[in-house]
DNA sequence: ATCATATATCGAAGAAGATCGATATGTAAA
DNA sequence: TTTACATATCGATCTTCTTCGATATATGAT
């Protein structure tokens, strides 16, 4: 056994713990869900199909940008937002590399 | 925009969502990052040099186990723990599937 | 400048998860 | 069978997350 529990947590750690806290939501994964390949959406558009409030969609749409999974650009009043790909495909790479090679 | 949001998700992504929070916290991460490759522990190991008290990380490990990513087994007195990596595998490569396919 | 719209933030209430000590269950040893 | 030990479950408490409506901020239209 490795005697480690009481050590940091390698820092990239904690950027693939935000995503999976991201991913592990209902509701987050809908959101994602609704995305077209390549598509740009903005709050309103998701909120509209949605069973949540405004805000709680709005909420959502944060953690999962603080989380990297979605990005976003504010054009007028709209703020758009769309799935960061790269970023996914990274972190599940890393994953995977982790488990294939220390466990 | 794909017009899924109330239907129902995929059931292979219940699975995944499991994993996703089983992995999203720092105490079953850190519970994890224990095993050597290969290694099975049991609950009082894993409680000797966790910070938790027993039956928090007898909860924890259920979790993880529900999720799939431990598998254990009991002999005599006591239950042994192992990562199972095959799972673990095979769900990222389905997440990184999707996201090349539909995203 | 005023108004309307889009989004974010705030604060409170409710729901869900984490945590612990105590108790229950199962197993082996004495 | 009694005792000791390993683990799981229970019930209560505490903490964190979710959710909403109200308010604030920013932008564009009138």
């Amino acid at each position: 056994m490795k005697n480690n529990y009481r050590s940091s947590i390698p820092e990239h750690w904690h950027a693939t713990s935000k995503v999976f806290i991201a991913l592990g939501d209902e509701h987050r994964q809908r959101i994602l869900l609704l995305f077209e390949p390549g598509e740009r959406l903005n709050v309103g558009q998701i909120a509209a199909v949605s069973t949540l409030a405004r805000s709680t969609v709005s909420h959502h749409l944060k953690l999962l940008r603080d989380a990297g999974v979605l990005r976003s650009e504010k054009i007028g009043k709209e703020v758009w937002f769309w799935i960061d790909r790269n970023w996914l495909l990274s972190v599940m790479g890393n994953v995977t590399d982790y488990i294939r090679e220390s466990t």
